[in-house]
DNA sequence: TTGTAGGCGTTATCAC
DNA sequence: GTGATAACGCCTACAA
């Protein structure tokens, strides 16, 4: 653990110039004789480039962040389980950051990237506050925001489409014969809350339902939550014959009330959720959850910031990822096939423990 | 977007030298008058100090890496989860490493220590050969290795039990009256295969029971293997009547068969999981399983690093985690309040889908 | 208290 | 081809 060479200890090794060991290095022309006494200088004395006296030269760090609300959430994770690969690929690191949700920690990191120690970032906001914007507009590097921003704001921006899932889902329960479909929701100051909660109401109204206010109410994006408010729903309108659910989370708490309550599911009352985590697939009945592509959302964010990092002053771009309905047996009542999509087929990886 | 100021263009503005500026920004002792025109000429420009530079002189990047498996493995995040608020509350960021259980990325990551981008690296092989060992003992940088590595190893060193929590796992099986238990594990040549195969036959013995080959059956540690293992298991051995499984994704498959086959849980087979990943809590019935503690050891093995990065020179340490059992529906029958405990109970946080 | 100058490890531009 | 040498942005003796 001593003090790692240099390319000075190499060119005192090799005798030669420090230019020359940096031109070996870097594959630029050179003698072969002096390529010959250059490489067995680095290897003998193990020599490793210093990445930091690198990126200060270069302005370049071929590192990027990511910014989500909070890392125990499974829908974020479904993003950098993305991200990642894609990054690497591209021979970048992933550097991540959990702001708890906190605006004030979201506006921090947009200003850190001052410090220049990654070349650009991709952001999941919950909520997008002038102040984002205005930092967002000063920012040093580029930047991704995942979720909706403003129309006109220019920075490229991934997005989902839960006006759509929500009719999606809808639809799904409606074609079932299913007429007194109520919703659990999150707070309604968040995003997703709030675009979540209108769906809702302009599906209905699609469908030719009648809108009824004792049908729908707000808990949290957690499963006790999500309990709570499904209980608090059933009392009030016992005869509900499907939830739609904000997120996987809250639908297995409305799983959880129903089967309490003595009400088979989908028989009594059919559940949806939204996210389509690795839980609706996990859990028992397995849960028809509407897709919002987190998935997909994180590799196209990787994918677009890669692009401006290479083009960096082309057009801001918009990508919306559309939803889809993925139909299990919380909807249906036939249990499909057991298949187990949390983890990638790849052969031999194990739980990583040991002892 | 244009090139950030430095301390030069502070220097310019505020009439003064760049030692000045550099002394106001760390807080040296300076005149009043000149501190004040340096913050106002900082303040103008929007200057944000050059993490890069800093850390070449400094030679350190407030950055530590974690290398895992495989990022999509619950496992790992539970690791993660801990790993990182312990890094931000000492002012570290969070570099992620997926070496997808090769083991030559894992020794890349090894040496790329070398590169000095990161202060420290917490790692989790999955198999720690001898090649790991030799690149350990050279690298450039501290490490701490989540996993057993060999006694006398000078590493810093954190361990699960799993000879024990078999152990336990079987322990309750006994108690519940079942003998004809059953083995559903993972690869051999895996470290955890290996290690729990080894804890079954002990724990058997020690339980006073034979050890049947028939009621053994290697899979691999996804939920399809796990059910494809399960299945062949019970068509040798119909009469089993509880099945120990090396992780919770195996566990999840034999549940998946067990139900197919007509079989209550528990009543007819008792199921037992293993690192009490999310799934165990979410899954129906809700799946008994031995908690190795991954959080926990993510948690030690992040305040292991920091601690050494601050006492270099410290003898390594060995931390061992202590296994646990947790009873849920799948053995006892008794479904636990609902409670999900995949999230902190921050209030607030959503599911980050906007639109 | 302040400024000058050297160095952290690389890359890149010059002459030679 | 190769070797001095000047940046990159910051910190820190040392000198003034």
């Amino acid at each position: 653990m001593t003090d790692g060479p240099t390319i000075n200890t190499i060119a005192a090794r090799a005798g030669v110039s420090i230019a020359s060991v940096s031109r070996v290095l870097n594959g630029l022309p050179t003698r072969q004789e002096t390529v010959r006494k250059v490489m067995a200088a680095a290897e003998e004395l193990g020599y490793v480039r210093n990445a930091v006296a690198r990126s200060l030269k270069s302005r370049r760090t071929h590192q990027v962040a990511f910014a989500m609300a909070d890392i125990g959430n499974p829908v974020y994770l479904a993003m950098v389980r993305q991200i990642q690969p894609v990054l690497k690929a591209a021979g970048y690191r992933l550097v991540l950051h959990s702001t708890d949700a906190i605006a004030a920690d979201e506006i921090d990191v947009l200003r850190s990237l001052g410090e220049r120690y990654v070349d650009g970032l991709i952001m999941s906001p919950l909520r997008v506050t002038d102040e984002h914007l205005r930092t967002l507009a000063a920012a040093r590097a580029p930047v991704v925001i995942i979720g909706s921003v403003p129309d006109g704001t220019r920075v490229d921006n991934v997005r989902a489409d839960s006006r759509t899932g929500v009719r999606l889902a809808l639809d799904h329960l409606h074609q079932l014969g299913r007429r007194r479909i109520g919703l659990v929701n999150g707070p309604l100051d968040t995003v997703p809350g709030a675009s979540r909660g209108a769906a809702y109401a302009e599906a209905l109204g699609a469908l030719g339902l009648p809108y009824d206010e004792d049908l729908v109410e707000i808990g949290d994006f957690y499963r006790q939550e999500g309990a709570r408010a499904a209980a608090a729903l059933l009392t009030r309108r016992p005869d509900v014959d499907a939830l739609m659910c904000a997120n996987d989370l809250i639908a297995l708490g409305a799983v959880d009330v129903l089967r309490a309550s003595g009400r088979r599911v989908p028989a009594d009352v059919a559940v949806v959720g939204m996210d389509d985590t690795d839980l609706a697939a996990a859990s028992w009945p397995s849960l028809t959850s509407v897709s919002l592509g987190s998935a997909e959302r994180g590799k196209a964010a990787a994918e677009l910031l890669l692009d401006r990092l290479l083009n960096g002053e082309r057009e801001p771009r918009v990508v919306t990822v559309p939803p889809r309905l993925l139909v299990r047996a919380s909807t249906s009542g036939r249990e499909p096939t057991p298949q187990y999509t949390a983890v990638p087929s790849e052969p031999r990886t194990t739980d990583g423990a040991a002892g």
